[in-house]
DNA sequence: GAGGAGATCGTCT
DNA sequence: GACGATCTCCTCT
């Protein structure tokens, strides 16, 4: 069972720099949400950065009503719908009045495992195919979002570093001992970007390259 | 185990 | 009216 000795809230000077930056800062730091008497915390080990004047981001085409937490202050939730099936969560960066963000690609479930599984709809196996089974709670944005229950309506602008939020980032003291960087994902328009970090030889990353 | 197609809907043109 | 920062299932090898 996950037991950290201490979750240091991220300060919102954390997420007030490149995204690039941050994105791989966030690699090792912990997701963490609570629901009425559970929590539910993973460890992230994927992200993808989404840049000012970026023709990949969402914040692209100027400001709009979806993607108006990109523009605004650093440390708050973005998410969006996508494919007509899942949501994905980011979490904004740069100064207010400047777009960039950070998407969650993958995390490793540290707590509220059977909470996840639950939101996946899945059954978890046992021993044979466990590992199997948590690497598919998590590896992916769409993944992850519904483990954690992650909806626009209900956690769209939320502040990651208010100790109050239901939704946090924390640093629990773990030290990444390597983290690559590679091309993003699932995007046409410069995909050639290597602005996707994940931590080397981590299995619960969504896709090996 | 690799590859392809369908699902399914909010957002912007 | 088109398309997308994805996932799952199905088929073929």
């Amino acid at each position: 069972m996950y037991s950290p000795r201490s979750l240091m809230l991220l300060p919102v000077t954390f997420f007030d720099r490149d995204p690039r930056k941050v994105a791989r800062a966030l690699l090792g730091k912990v997701l963490v949400r609570k629901t009425g008497k559970t929590m539910l915390a993973g460890r992230i080990v994927e992200t993808e950065a989404y840049l000012d004047g970026d023709p990949a981001a969402h914040s692209y085409g100027g400001r709009t009503k979806r993607n108006d937490v990109l523009f605004g202050p650093p440390g708050r939730s973005y998410v969006y719908f996508i494919y007509g099936n899942h949501f994905c969560l980011n979490v904004s960066c740069l100064p207010d009045g400047v777009p960039g963000g950070v998407l969650f690609r993958a995390v490793e479930p540290l707590a509220g495992i059977e909470e996840m599984a639950r939101a996946r709809g899945v059954v978890l196996q046992g021993a044979g195919d466990l590992r199997t089974d948590l690497q598919r709670l998590t590896s992916g944005p769409g993944r992850m979002a519904e483990a954690f229950g992650i909806t626009r309506e209900r956690d769209n602008d939320k502040d990651f570093t208010d100790p109050q939020s239901d939704l946090f980032i924390a640093d629990d003291g773990y030290r990444v001992r390597k983290a690559v960087s590679t091309v993003r994902i699932g995007i046409t328009k410069a995909a050639e970007m290597p602005f996707r970090y994940v931590i080397a030889e981590n299995a619960f990353v969504s896709k090996l390259r």
